[in-house]
DNA sequence: TTGTAAATTCAACGCTTGTTGAATATGCTG
DNA sequence: CAGCATATTCAACAAGCGTTGAATTTACAA
């Protein structure tokens, strides 16, 4: 093998530290709090990691690659069953959403963290432009490109400001702030990624036809 | 006058306060670096507004009641202007999102800080819930409600995660990250408000229609 | 000008932070 | 078993944290 094998314990830092940096931000958190509930030492997620801000690193790449393959896959089955044209709007939407249900499908809660993860990262302003570019540009280009093929003659900007719509609406999904589940009084729930998508999909794949080709069909 | 003035230093401790939690978050911020941005003592934090937690809610809330006035006299404003059966989507809409360019209008960068703010409380799990809820659901559910009347038979839950895409959306659109300047190589800027909305009003309007009508217009 | 309250600074506290070097435990190879 | 590298803990550090009480300055009314 190429890569060694990582200690078990190491592992529990990363999950544990996965964990509370979504919840509390990377200030929000101390070396500590991430050692105590992992049950090791403090020393260790340095020995392991090296300082606080590259274990963060280390969390926020953890996933990133396996993330971007399933995503890429999903991109390229729907191309393969698609006509000459192209799959159409909602078709690549599904794609860029639906491995993002993998938390609920594996029953894995780390991947649940994960994405909430993503989602503190993507809306900071201090974190946000340098470390998303460097892991998810690639992936995101190339489904603006497929959707650019689905909706001829959009122009540019246009095509932009409407996948920063579809970015925003997906990033406070991912966040999972319970928000939405008291403003509709619990018939609406954070944690059912799978309705938010079943509505996420239509409304943002309308809203890219509305902007990007003049609503038409 | 029933409110008393208050000192112009402790006037530049909430300023730069409201910049600098915007930007790294409340846990990333020292009241050292807030005392040091207004050129004064550490100190004086602590005897104007007490706890750290309790300057940041003084932030938080301090532009929060101007900010409701604006968005709801947009909306009754509309309201009065539109026919027996209230104003379409759009004009909702436009009337949540326009009043956002206070900033802009202004020319109070003060503003901008605020929005990020926002951004990023709304975007949080920890703070996101109880902070939200307490200062704008009431505004967010007359709009909901209007849009409910707009959209004639829309399903609760539907008009519920429409509500929460446009949120997003918007969210992403406050926290002003950069991303989008980077992603679409500079034809569009975080900075530019106006030309978020113009997209994004058609956009989530479109989405609207299409999840809670059936698409119909 | 003097008196008084508010505003501001000064100086320091007890605690927590990230980090590190040395000591110990663990697991594997021969 | 011996030897050795890796993993883990222990103990401690210097720096920075939020907070507070006392001292000082400022603003203003009498």
């Amino acid at each position: 093998m190429s890569r060694k094998t990582p200690s078990p314990k190491s592992e529990r830092i990363l999950d544990v530290a996965e964990e509370l940096f979504a919840q509390r931000g990377y200030d929000g958190v101390t070396l500590r709090q991430i050692a105590t509930g992992a049950g090791v030492d403090v020393a260790l997620a340095s020995y392991h990691f090296g300082k606080k801000l590259d274990l963060f690193n280390a969390v926020f790449q953890r996933r990133a690659v396996e993330l971007n393959e399933a995503r890429l896959n999903a991109l390229r089955s729907c191309q393969d069953q698609s006509g000459p044209d192209g799959p159409d709007v909602e078709q690549i939407i599904e794609a860029f959403l639906r491995p993002l249900e993998i938390a609920q499908e594996t029953g894995d809660q780390g991947w649940t963290h994960y994405l909430a993860l993503i989602a503190y990262v993507n809306n900071s302003p201090y974190w946000g432009q340098k470390m998303m570019s460097k892991l998810f540009d690639k992936l995101v280009l190339e489904f603006i490109e497929a959707l650019r093929r689905a909706l001829p003659g959009a122009r540019d900007e246009d095509l932009y400001w409407c996948y920063h719509n579809l970015s925003g609406a997906l990033t406070l999904t991912l966040a999972q702030t319970g928000r939405i589940d008291k403003l509709s009084g619990g018939k609406c729930q954070s944690s059912d990624f799978r309705a938010a998508y079943d509505h996420m999909i239509p409304f943002t794949a309308a809203g890219f036809r509305e902007v990007c080709n003049g609503g038409k069909r």
